[in-house]
RNA sequence: GGGCCUAUAGCUCAGCAGGUUAGAGCGCACCCCUGAUAAGGGUGAGGUCACUGGUUCGAAUCCAGUUAGGCCCA
């Protein structure tokens, strides 16, 4: 038997877009209550990997499943199209002209690359079988959606959530420019290293008459002008020492390291304190008048140094991190060219490497300086000068977290509006609500080219900064209309007018602020942009579903521009799963060359392997993909696949509607099996309803396995195969089959949605619908469900296991070879009379054996023996029957199947 | 380093709220069948429940720590 997925799926998925099955699923549950799944987007860059792959299936098999229960299921895929890593691809795809497009001339190619990987990963996705809107998805680059960016911002203005501060970045000088995390090179780079005296201006606690300096070490000297504090690890304990006449304040770990650098052999000690009783002393800054101060953070490590870390808040992020927490001022004596301003007067003009030098000599002729020499450490450097580069502050648009508004703060609207969602799997919720406590205000601005532009004035005259909802609103309807393109293209005055007069100078003279916004910003507005803009779609969605990563990004991002502008959460639940890692559980990565292409599993298994693949895991936790688990898959969906194979093959003859025999009607053993379908049926349903997938995936492979393969369709062979084709007894059977297959049919349709549309449309007659996607999700049948019947065969199967043992010892003897060359003598106890009296008939076929006979004893026990069975074989059913050779027009026949045979050739003999 | 999470047979998963020799399917080995045949049936072998302590009469199941791994942050 040959699948064939990765031929025969193309051909099923174009019968679906001849059929426009999308919309027809949408027409056929239009008016019933609604579940939306809200699509997160997907970055337009690259092809989809098997991450990506995971998160699109999981959201069609769930909304396969919620529009086959009838639900109002609308799809719409997104993609998230602007931002920093298609910009830095395109600019290296540039080369050496970078330099010379303006930004129209990038935005347009950034444009053209996003639009042809969206094309690309739509393809992508629907060759995984992903059923959705396709043909009108959402795109974070249309006018229309980056308007409601603007309009969005303009409410948190107006709520007083915008404002504009200072915050380190990575800057190259030379490029002019601020640099993203991916558009840094790590290389070695040697820098100076320097030990620097800080003397205290405040006595030490119990020591107050001591002259003493804390010692720090530091590989910048040019950040020493922007100093502004000294900080100390709260539990570290500080040593004071007394060396050639100085009193030196060094971290106890690092004391002897230090020491050597500083080139001090002996020391006497004065005191021990931990950091947190040094907090607040004073020391005095080599050159300004303010003071440097003593702060405590767990930041300070052990690992280099002194355990006293100067602190520039402007020139690095736990810098500025320890800024926030002590309040403390960030001066920036740097500017965009890394120059030292005026507020670094000694060192004014100079480049920060060419100040190093010059700098040192200074703390020496101060005599600040207790150590100097170089280091080889890895350094960030500018992907396109290959220059180090340095960390500065530079204005930033924020979104405060903490700025009350009617009362409360976005922050706390965010915490109470988390408990209003359902967090699936529970536990997540702690982890939201952990980051939403911990997250600081939100930097919204990015000094990039592709995005959407933060539409704020500067005053030409005064500087005075123009951010206000009126003004705002004229930027939205511009986007509007002609696209972000348009704030690019016009001057300020063309898109204010004349009407807006500076409120501190008076002019109505404006600059455009050049930064744009954080993507994260645009993705996290889509809940407005597309649930509210879509027809069908509706604010809030069921549902949002994404990897446990988007905690931070997405599902955070969504939810605190959902709250500034509604107090209320975009989602009614927060579905998650985890990541994608090999066999070993470790992550995929191309280092380690252990990644798994989803295109290639289609290519060569099929998107129905790796839908299984998908159904198989939990998905709630880390989810391993390789090679043998993709083997066992193939193996599970063989025979899933094979079981509906047999099923079509022995229903050629039969139709529902004409052959087929009612439930009273039907014989003991095909009741049994449709009872146990609607136990399948319930536990599916069920698992489906918890999105327990993988419960789904093992009830359907069990039942296919051992209740059809091993035993309910072995068990029938006998009947569909040898009885007279049109006899209550094979009729019954093929009701059986016949609901069986159409129920798992539909039951793994979400899953293996190809396989699925390939049986039904083999099978499918009369007014059945055109596709298993327009089927009804099977309901269980009450009047099929018969537990005394499951009971009492629940009992037969463990006499059944007695017998397959027995039989087993038989054959490993050679006395027997096939089951039916056996006879069996069951000794059964006399409580067992009522229900197996007379039933000899149905028991060897439950055995699969030629004969059985049974002895009733006062015994509690069960006992089984086997013998060979009488007769000779039947050469048309196989049996052994002492009546083989009865009968001389068929000598080979038993008197079974002389009756059927005869009355076959009567039928043409006519 | 911090937050959240995971660890049961070769693989995918059960084992709900602590209680008899830890289960299922697949795979594997051996056998049977040849009217599901690039199929089908049967039997069987596989697990110190990551490790170490603790609570308990009793722990895969509860607690602490360790190790390995994942996501996020630093």
């Amino acid at each position: 038997m040959k699948a064939n997925l990765p031929q025969r799926e193309p051909d099923i998925q174009r019968l679906w877009k001849e059929m426009d099955i999308y919309s027809r699923v949408l027409e056929k549950t239009r008016g019933n209550t609604s579940f939306i799944l809200h699509d997160g987007p997907p970055y337009a860059n690259g092809d989809i990997h098997l991450g990506t792959a995971l998160n699109k299936i999981l959201k069609d098999i769930i909304i396969r499943y919620k529009s086959a229960r009838g639900y109002f299921c609308p799809y719409v895929p997104g993609w998230d199209c602007h931002g920093q890593p298609i910009e830095h691809e395109v600019e290296k795809r540039m080369g050496e002209d970078k330099g010379k497009l303006d930004v129209m001339e990038i935005r347009r190619r950034c444009r053209d690359y996003a639009l042809h990987f969206v094309d690309r990963q739509s393809q992508q996705f629907q060759r995984l079988g992903v059923r959705g809107d396709f043909d009108n998805p959402y795109l974070t680059l249309k006018p229309a959606y980056e308007a409601v960016n603007i309009r969005i911002l303009a409410e948190m203005v107006g709520r007083g959530l915008v404002y504009r501060s200072r915050k380190p970045i990575h800057w190259c000088p030379r490029c002019v420019t601020a640099l993203a995390e991916a558009e840094l090179e790590y290389h070695d780079k040697k820098s100076p290293s320097i030990y620097v005296r800080f003397p205290l201006i405040d006595g030490i606690p119990g020591q107050e008459g001591v002259e003493a300096s804390v010692i720090i070490w530091t590989t910048t000297p040019w950040t020493l002008p922007a100093n502004v504090a000294i900080a100390l690890h709260p539990d570290m304990v500080y040593v004071l020492l007394e060396a050639g006449g100085d009193c030196l304040l060094v971290g106890e770990p690092l004391l002897e390291k230090a020491l050597q650098g500083m080139g001090i052999d002996g020391y006497r000690e004065l005191a021990r304190l931990p950091g947190r009783r040094l907090r607040g002393l004073r020391a005095r800054h080599p050159w300004r008048d303010r003071p440097s101060v003593l702060v405590n953070s767990e930041y300070v490590t052990t690992e280099q140094g002194t355990g006293a870390v100067h602190i520039a808040p402007g020139h690095g992020e736990e810098d500025y991190q320890v800024g926030l927490e002590y309040d403390l001022p960030m001066p920036m004596p740097v500017d965009d060219r890394g120059r030292f301003t005026a507020e670094a007067p000694e060192f004014e003009g100079l480049f920060i490497e060419d100040a190093n030098p010059r700098i040192v000599e200074d703390l020496r002729s101060r005599g600040l300086l207790l150590g100097s020499g170089e280091l080889l450490h890895p350094y960030p450097h500018c992907w396109r000068c290959k220059g180090p580069v340095i960390f500065r502050a530079t204005p930033q648009w924020f979104v405060g977290v903490d700025r009350e508004y009617e009362g409360s703060t976005l922050r706390k609207r965010c915490l109470q509006a988390v408990e209003r969602v359902d967090w699936i799997p529970a536990w997540n919720v702690r982890r939201m609500v952990g980051m939403l406590e911990s997250r600081p205000d939100w930097c919204i601005s990015r000094q990039r080219a592709w995005g959407v532009p933060i539409p704020a004035f500067y005053c030409r005259e005064c500087g005075r900064e123009l951010i206000s909802p009126e003004a705002l609103s004229r930027v939205e309807e511009l986007v509007a209309a002609e696209g972000s393109d348009a704030w690019f293209l016009k001057e300020a005055e063309e898109i204010l007018g004349t009407d807006f007069a500076c409120p501190d100078c008076g002019s109505s003279c404006w600059r455009k602020e050049t930064d744009i916004l954080d993507v994260w910003f645009e993705s996290g507005v889509s809940h407005e942009a597309v649930l509210r803009q879509w027809k069908d779609l509706s604010w809030p969605c069921d549902m949002y579903l994404e990897g446990s990563d988007q905690h931070r990004g997405w599902f955070q991002t969504s939810l605190l521009t959902a709250v500034a502008t509604r107090d209320e959460p975009p989602y009614r639940s927060v579905l998650t799963h985890g990541f994608v890692v090999d066999g070993e559980g470790r992550k995929m990565s191309k280092s380690l060359g252990n990644v798994i292409s989803p295109l290639d599993i289609c290519e060569t298994l099929g998107a129905d392997i790796l839908r299984l693949w998908v159904a198989a895991a939990d998905y709630t936790v880390d989810i391993p993909a390789s090679q043998e688990i993709f083997d066992r898959l193939v193996e599970a969906y063989r025979r899933i696949r094979n079981t509906l194979r047999f099923l079509l093959g022995n229903l050629y003859d039969f139709r529902p509607s004409r052959d087929g025999v009612s439930p009273e009607d039907m014989e003991e053993l095909d009741r049994w099996i449709l009872s146990r379908l609607q136990g399948l049926v319930d536990r599916c349903t069920r698992a489906f309803d918890q999105y327990h997938l993988h419960v789904v995936y093992h009830s359907l492979h069990n039942f296919c396995a051992v209740d059809l393969s091993a035993l309910y369709l072995d068990m029938r062979k006998d009947c569909l195969y040898t009885f007279a084709k049109n006899s209550r007894a094979r009729r019954s059977a093929q009701t059986a089959l016949w609901r069986i297959l159409r129920t798992i049919t539909v039951l793994m349709s979400p899953i293996l949605c190809h396989t699925a549309e390939e049986v039904w449309q083999t099978f499918r007659e009369g007014d059945m619908p055109e596709s298993v996607q327009l089927a009804d999700w099977p309901q269980v049948e009450e009047r099929l469900v018969d537990e005394r019947l499951e009971d009492y065969f629940e009992r037969l199967l463990d006499v059944r296991e007695m017998v397959t043992k027995a039989i087993e010892e038989k054959r490993t003897t050679k006395e027997l070879g096939t089951s039916l060359e056996a006879m069996i003598r069951l000794t059964l106890p006399e409580s067992w009379r009522e229900f197996t009296e007379g039933k000899e008939e149905l028991l060897s076929t439950f055995f699969i054996v030629s004969r059985v006979e049974i002895e009733y004893t006062g015994s509690e026990e069960v006992m089984v023996t086997v013998d060979r069975a009488p007769g000779t074989k039947c050469s048309r059913c196989w049996n052994y029957r002492v009546t083989v050779g009865g009968d001389d027009r068929h000598p080979e026949l038993c008197d079974r199947c002389l009756p059927v045979v005869l009355a076959a050739e009567n039928e043409c003999a006519s």
